[in-house]
DNA sequence: GAAATAGTACTAATTTATTAGTATGCGGCC
DNA sequence: GGCCGCATACTAATAAATTAGTACTATTTC
């Protein structure tokens, strides 16, 4: 998802000679993968000259934003703070962040 | 394993009786369940009386901490902000929230 | 001390995810 | 026209996660 993203519409050969940089991988492989990605309606299809060119369904805001809401659902209750109390004594998080994000939302509103 | 951190320590019927609460599931499969996660380290198991009492090998944190690092890393590359960014939009975090937690780093420093 | 009970070890069925192979079709080229 | 390369559809092997059954042992209870 991340390479189509990125690409914004991409063949099963783009991803795959993507893919390849990290590690090996098969054609068919990626096709699957592709396949199921779009009867998950993750991703739509369209014809283009031989092959299929596939384009995101969702924005990628949308499928993330549910990724997070998911991973606190289940691991912290549905409770944000505590997942940000370990952002912040991982050091991901310094104070500085937090002001920075603090003051875009003051500036937001 | 939230269960058993809740417990500090559980056999495996409390751990049973407590899933129950939630959802149909059979004995043995929570027996499965705690003897991975005991060979996988989270768990180690005492004898008391008939039955094994398990306890958490590892601090709730350190394993919560972890899973949170695995995640940012899987899914924004490493990077906290986004999630941080994520976190608000969905409201799960409020302005209010984050200066607090400004405040909380800034006295413990 | 025999039956019921609770527990474990070992095995297994089921499901889902992951990776890949094979057959086949189509468009261009010699 | 026949062959090559690329693409897909369909099938399948493998692996990992999830759930549970069965056989056997020890303990309690009467």
């Amino acid at each position: 998802m991340k390479i189509v993203w990125q690409l914004e519409k991409a063949t099963v050969r783009d991803v795959y000679e993507e893919l390849l940089n990290h590690r090996k991988i098969a054609y068919t492989t990626v096709m699957t993968m592709m396949k199921i990605l779009e009867t998950k309606k993750y991703l739509k299809k369209s014809q283009e000259d031989r092959a299929h060119l596939y384009r995101p369904t969702k924005p990628k805001q949308q499928v993330l934003g549910g990724m997070v809401r998911e991973f606190v659902n289940r691991v912290f209750n549905g409770s944000a703070e505590p997942l940000l109390m370990h952002l912040v004594e991982d050091r991901s998080l310094t104070e500085n962040d937090l002001d920075e994000i603090t003051r875009m939302i003051r500036r937001a509103k």
